[in-house]
DNA sequence: GTCTATAGAAAGATAGAC
DNA sequence: GTCTATCTTTCTATAGAC
């Protein structure tokens, strides 16, 4: 059993996957310049210090957090991999997790809070083209196969952004199932090569 | 004839226009969080204080910047509202404005790079209902047609992140007339109803 | 109408103690 | 393994001179 002398030691291990955790959620909810370590650090029960020991800085935090949550991508999984009808099934996916204010999806959440930073962005460019850009590719038939799966992730981030993120009244508000429907018709003509 | 000492008095006028060019720039360059009022004014040929004279405060110029910018936009114009074929006609001004760096579609470009900060993003919310989604939804017609006029200023956000913002490969390097037509076969299913 | 100078807060990052 | 304390820079915003 672990002394509890004041300054906690849980073990580097520990300290490092709860910084890597805080810095999750804080980035998704404000964005790479809206939070900052001494914020991260406090959440998750350490000081800034620990941050820098273990990430380096804070643009290698936010590089490793980003890779971190598009490894564990929600909407592009077997939701649109095994299935037959891929199209409604993401669909449905993207309805079911981008009302407004929700903090899911937070791979692309996180990078798109970040456009403000051009090192993020470069991140945020690699880790698109690596994971869901490349997935899509594989599942995409037909010509211009990787023009068509980015305007998948495109329809992907536009809603995501405007349903989600701005909270634009008519997609917030709106009945899911006509979403589902009218986003369903959108990407089938991606999926299909029209 | 105006003296010449070496502060420089122009106006009032000249001066808040000049801060106004130089915030637009800024703020479509490195967004809201990425760029200070001393850079802006540097920029404009005047001082810090300057700017909150005339505007109040940071954010109070960024509202006044993004309203300046959506009244000027620049791809739902005569473009889309005019024409026979909208849809065509609003992927070949899309197409055409968003190579990868470009400071062009500078309104959203703003809004977008603001995404990390909450009060610019309300101000986006109120801008993108008060004047893209709205003009939309008068020229779609059908069913829902405020959802669709959304999901149209969806996908131009979507397609503006990915190829002008992050400049993914497979958008920023395409043959744009294969952008052109894909985008436009996207665009008439959401005018048109289906 | 515009400046220099500065207040006051907060950022990222680090030295050195324990 | 983790802390307190601090360095340095940069930010927004303002007081007061000319």
């Amino acid at each position: 059993m672990p002394e509890d002398s004041r300054p906690r030691r849980r073990g580097a291990a520990a300290t490092r996957k709860a910084i890597l955790e805080s810095a999750r959620k804080a980035f998704a909810r404000s964005g790479y310049d809206g939070v900052g370590v001494r914020e991260i650090a406090a959440d998750a029960g350490c000081t800034a210090i620990l941050v820098n020991r273990y990430f380096g800085s804070k643009e290698q935090l936010f590089q490793e957090v980003v890779v971190d949550a598009m490894n564990s991508a929600e909407v592009l999984r077997r939701d649109v991999f095994g299935d037959k009808d891929r199209a409604r099934a993401l669909a449905e996916a993207l309805v079911d997790r981008t009302a407004y204010g929700e903090p899911a999806l937070e791979g692309l959440l996180i990078v798109l809070r970040a456009l403000s930073n051009p090192a993020a962005t470069r991140t945020a460019r690699e880790q698109i083209e690596n994971h869901h850009h490349r997935q899509l590719t594989d599942v995409v038939r037909g010509p211009h196969a990787a023009e068509r799966a980015a305007l998948i992730v495109s329809v992907i981030v536009g809603f995501q952004v405007m349903r989600q993120m701005y909270g634009i009244e008519a997609l917030a508000s709106a009945d899911p199932q006509v979403l589902t429907d009218l986003l369903t018709a959108q990407l089938e003509q991606l999926f299909l090569g029209d």
